[in-house]
DNA sequence: TGCGTTTTTCTTGTCGACAAATAAAATACA
DNA sequence: TGTATTTTATTTGTCGACAAGAAAAACGCA
């Protein structure tokens, strides 16, 4: 018995503590298991974690940098709001990094981008088999982060993962009431995306890519002006 | 004698350590002061402020969170590097930002941005006269940033500061050997700028910036080429 | 002298404790 | 009973100390 459970528990690799707790909390929060508005406990999270406070604290200023907490000085620090009343520009960002993002792909991509961008494409294929949301949501922003990639612009690239980050969340409010229609039309999108990068059209990327994106926000707006309670419980 | 040096040194508002750290070293990488490379000290920067690591610590989380110090694990900490094989990515995604802010500025400004971002012109102009570089550079950052507000949206705009930001340390690289000619040109095209987000003409606008933001990558790109030994200081 | 190994040194990552700041609860007073 | 004020409680911000990790220095051996 080299390793009992009760004294010897502090075995964990040195600077490993503040990416699981950041990987962790950054997961719940996108898929609304910590809904906005929750509040950030850092006691709690240190017995959670069996650590101190302080790598919690260097992974919740992290995720402040990112806009996903919001803290209060000297107060509570919680879990941000979605701003429903300016989704628009959200919408408009997103709509042009889908774009700005996959132009680039085509003209910048290597071959072996290619085989990374076809193995989230079929996570999400298989995620819509299953039916499961969460993974259908998670694994096609990981398949257009990967197009991003292979844009291989890190400016575009990484406010776009936030852009995805954020559409995360909205998206887990839609599909926690319906999860039908959408997702096989996306396969198929995704599919011809895939087909222009690799041709290296650009224009037809770039083409692909706005229609895609304003697929996805026609959608979610229409969803959202038909039920305006949803917001109500954020 | 309520106050000797000696001993009641502890007064400080308590929240206000941590930004007063990170400003003055994001001035200080900036305007490079600390150049690329620069080794960061824990201890040493403590002594300095006069405080314990803690909330030196989070200061320089929140720099690495924007790229300008790269941490090293378990090793040294440092400024980040101005990745010059890649300038191009860097000026794609800066002659964007131009054209959408200052597009979105023109569509969205209420008459009291227009005060502000005239006030920053007029800081720029003055800089100008005055022939003082390090103000020239940080006024005109200013100046554009201040245009991105008066677009409202806050994902554009915090994409644009951190490209602003990178580019005020390229900047003062080219400052710190040639300080005439683009200055005056400048001004008058930043004039033009906010009659055209005055008058509301988003295709004027975009196509200002696109022109004002090709110029000056044009400059800096033909300096580089010109001047190769530049990227050897660093 | 050259090279592998051990020791030292220096920096970071983590911890537990304390003090300030604020909100909530309790109390006093009209 | 309602409001102002004091007291308590909870949570954050900061501190000093210690230990782990890695580079540099010292050492030993051929």
């Amino acid at each position: 018995m080299a390793d009992t459970d009760t004294n010897s528990t502090p075995e964990r690799k040195r600077g490993s503590g503040v990416k699981m707790v950041y990987d962790l909390l950054r997961d719940e929060i996108l898929d609304l298991v910590l809904p906005p508005g929750s509040p950030i406990d850092e006691v709690q999270l240190a017995e959670r974690f069996k650590m101190s406070r302080t790598p919690i604290r260097e992974a919740l200023v992290r995720l402040a940098g990112e806009g996903l907490i919001e803290t209060l000085p000297n107060r509570s620090t919680m879990v941000s709001n979605i701003d429903f009343l300016n989704l628009n520009t959200f919408f408009d960002a997103l709509v042009l990094m889908y774009r700005v993002t996959t132009r680039l792909a085509a003209r910048n991509h290597r071959p072996e981008d290619l085989a990374v961008i076809r193995g989230f494409h079929e996570d999400y294929a298989a995620a819509v088999n299953a039916r499961d949301a969460l993974r259908m949501i998670s694994t096609n922003a990981a398949f257009h982060a990967a197009i991003a990639e292979a844009g291989r612009n890190p400016y575009f690239t990484s406010l776009f993962r936030r852009l995805l980050d954020e559409g995360r969340r909205i998206l887990r409010l839609y599909y926690r009431s319906y999860d039908e229609q959408f997702p096989q039309r996306f396969v198929d999108e995704h599919a011809e995306i895939i087909a222009a990068i690799e041709a290296r059209d650009i224009e037809a990327a770039d083409r692909l890519g706005k229609a895609h994106a304003e697929q996805i926000v026609a959608q979610v707006q229409k969803l959202f002006s038909r039920d305006v309670g949803i917001d109500i419980a954020l």
